[in-house]
DNA sequence: GCGACAG
DNA sequence: ATCTTGTCGC
């Protein structure tokens, strides 16, 4: 079992809120977002994490895959599904995903040390993207690691793996954009909780190199997406 | 009022 | 996210 308090977690708060109820909770826990640096030395296994929707819609499916880090060889994995509470909602996708996530968590034995989700952190419009809200409730370092953008901007971007460019709104850098494989579209990484920018985008450039996605979104993803 | 809009 | 065949490129 899990040494994370996902119990607690779930609690925290009713998960099938009105849009303006989730809005300001959002803006209530926003404050809760801790960015700090994260040594490569202090990670051990990392989650990967992804949700689907198979048949209907109607049923999420959840995976979570542990990888060592930074070999990148899976350790664990956990697989978890449940009816959505909420419909999809540019800014609430936190509210619809979570409550899966968690149900998976519990089934991974070992205890990973940074969640990575397929998702964004700060890059939001009130700074809480569902890397955010799902560190801050577990209190685990969490990175958002996107396929597009939310929120924000940003200047062209050099062709070869490892480039970035600011991803800025009002004024403000929220993430990152880095290309992840030689001329492929980058993804987009922003803070989820304890963490800071430039952490992130070198541990996921750690996470892999084959392919757009690191190893644990790549993983989780096709966990996520494989019916059984 | 008209787009844009993580997954 | 999901529905889907072929096809361009290394």
């Amino acid at each position: 079992m899990s040494e994370l308090n996902i119990g607690l977690a779930r609690r925290t708060h009713a998960w099938d809120l009105p849009p303006k109820d989730a809005i300001q909770l959002q803006e209530q826990l926003r404050t809760r977002v801790i960015s700090s640096s994260l040594a490569d030395e202090s990670i051990q296994y990392v989650a990967g994490i992804d949700v689907g929707f198979p048949r209907n819609r109607e049923i999420a499916h959840a995976a979570i895959v542990l990888l060592k880090y930074p070999s990148m060889e899976l350790v664990d994995q956990g697989l978890a599904e449940l009816p959505v509470s909420m419909p999809y909602v540019p800014g609430l996708l936190s509210f619809r995903e979570i409550p899966v996530i968690l149900a998976a968590l519990e089934e991974i034995t070992l205890t990973p040390d940074l969640l990575i989700t397929d998702s964004q952190g700060i890059a939001h419009p009130r700074r809480f993207g569902l890397a955010c809200h799902l560190g801050v409730l577990l209190d685990m370092p969490a990175i958002g690691c996107a396929k597009s953008i939310l929120v924000g901007k940003h200047s062209t971007l050099r062709k070869m793996r490892g480039s970035t460019a600011d991803l800025v709104d009002n004024g403000e850098t929220i993430g990152s954009v880095v290309r992840t494989r030689d001329g492929v579209k980058p993804v987009y990484i922003s803070i989820g909780h304890r963490v800071d920018l430039t952490s992130a985008v070198r541990i996921i450039l750690n996470c892999g190199s084959g392919y757009r996605l690191p190893e644990p979104t790549r993983w989780a993803h096709k966990l996520a997406s494989k019916k059984s």
